[in-house]
DNA sequence: ATATTTTAGTGAACAGTGTTTACTTTTTGA
DNA sequence: TCAAAAAGTAAACACTGTTCACTAAAATAT
């Protein structure tokens, strides 16, 4: 626990910037970020537009904290997934499908995450920062479980858990984007009830896996 | 062969809006929908601004023609691959990284067919004029590819092509928005050469098969 | 060929957008 | 209490897509 060091005009100062970013993240996972206007915000809580520019630099950047917050939450769900008991196969299913189902419930907060990559966000694997980075902290966790299967022979021995969880990230991300671009992806007749969009979500899991596995039953 | 049974005036005022598509898809490719303005394409080719909406109704309709060109490409190579006779396997594994390449050449492109479905584009399997739509029959090639697959012994019997090939697709779509998003995906040392983009694309389209696969080697 | 109707093209304006500047008011810290 | 710093604002700048009333030109019909 570190000691709090702000000074109450500091403590009042993130109070504002907390209600500009609640009020933002509400019209944002509504309408994304082009229904966000910087006029728009101002409006609902009661301040000019140029207000806002006196708690954040530009658009971009008040932006940028909400899709930070957003892989949190993801990071969040996955871990708490990856660090269960469950059998190793059941647990690296729900990782993915845990991603792909977070992603697609705020749709405008994934598509932003990856879309028009600000300075501010590290995106990648070798890039200076990405490690520290929600997103590379995500990634690690699946290429930390990639390994695991690698070591209890689940996968097969010859698979790089770095470059596999590139693939396979991939593949997740894809359904993610196709889900959140086409909102009724996969369509099949709902009401035949055959196959769910969360049943489909786990036969790609299972398909995506699939492709490390060191045998087939 | 159909007679042409277009008018002078007609033919000139399809001469024109080619120009206009032109001088677009030149903007478009280097800086996307947000750099094309109708007003700066309206000075690229000597117009006034309003000029443009004698011939299209609106940015998006313009905008929704560069992407079903682009479509037509995609569809194109991918159609000429899959009718090679080249044996299965790789003729499989061609047609996918044909698709990301291509995705990947012109990323505004094939992020923009994705995002903001407007309403002349129809999207999904299952919505009426998939059939049609260029993305729809690049679906079918897919398809019809793990169709085969399994007919010839090399896919798992119990997999049903259509459902199969929703999985892949995304899968794809995911590798192209990745690099596309993130122009240095998936950030290997490219002076070390152990791994060219190319590569990986070549790497994450055996990965995605590979799920698909009656048996390991 | 002439008159009429349709089309091509334009300048100016409307309603938005993100952002900056100069200015006033409020709050803070010594 | 008083100077300094921060909070907040109105107005403007430079953009955006789009529409409207209008003129010039071309196509069609008589």
């Amino acid at each position: 626990m570190t000691v709090t060091v702000s000074s109450p005009a500091e403590r009042r100062r993130n109070k504002i910037r907390a209600r500009i970013l609640s009020a933002a993240e509400r019209v944002f996972a509504r309408e994304g970020a082009e229904g966000l206007s910087i006029r728009r915000l101002a409006e609902n809580i009661d301040y000019s537009p140029a207000a806002i520019y006196k708690y954040f630099k530009s658009k971009d950047e008040l932006v940028d904290e909400l899709k930070e917050t957003f892989f949190e939450l993801i990071l969040e769900n996955v871990n708490r997934i990856a660090d269960t008991s469950t059998p190793f196969a059941e647990r690296a299913r729900d990782c993915v499908a845990t991603y792909v189902q977070i992603a697609t419930d705020k749709p405008y907060h994934y598509a932003a995450a990856f879309a028009g990559e600000s300075a501010t966000q590290a995106p990648v694997d070798g890039e200076p920062g990405f490690a520290q980075s929600k997103k590379g902290q995500a990634f690690m966790v699946l290429s930390g479980m990639i390994s695991e299967g690698v070591e209890i022979g689940a996968f097969r021995s010859d698979i790089d858990p770095t470059l596999a969880a590139k693939s396979i990230w991939a593949s997740m991300h894809g359904l993610a984007m196709m889900i959140v671009h086409i909102p009724t992806y996969p369509a099949f007749k709902v009401e035949q009830a055959t196959m769910t969009r969360n049943d489909f979500i786990l036969y790609h899991a299972d398909q995506v896996i699939r492709g490390l596995e060191a045998h087939h039953g």
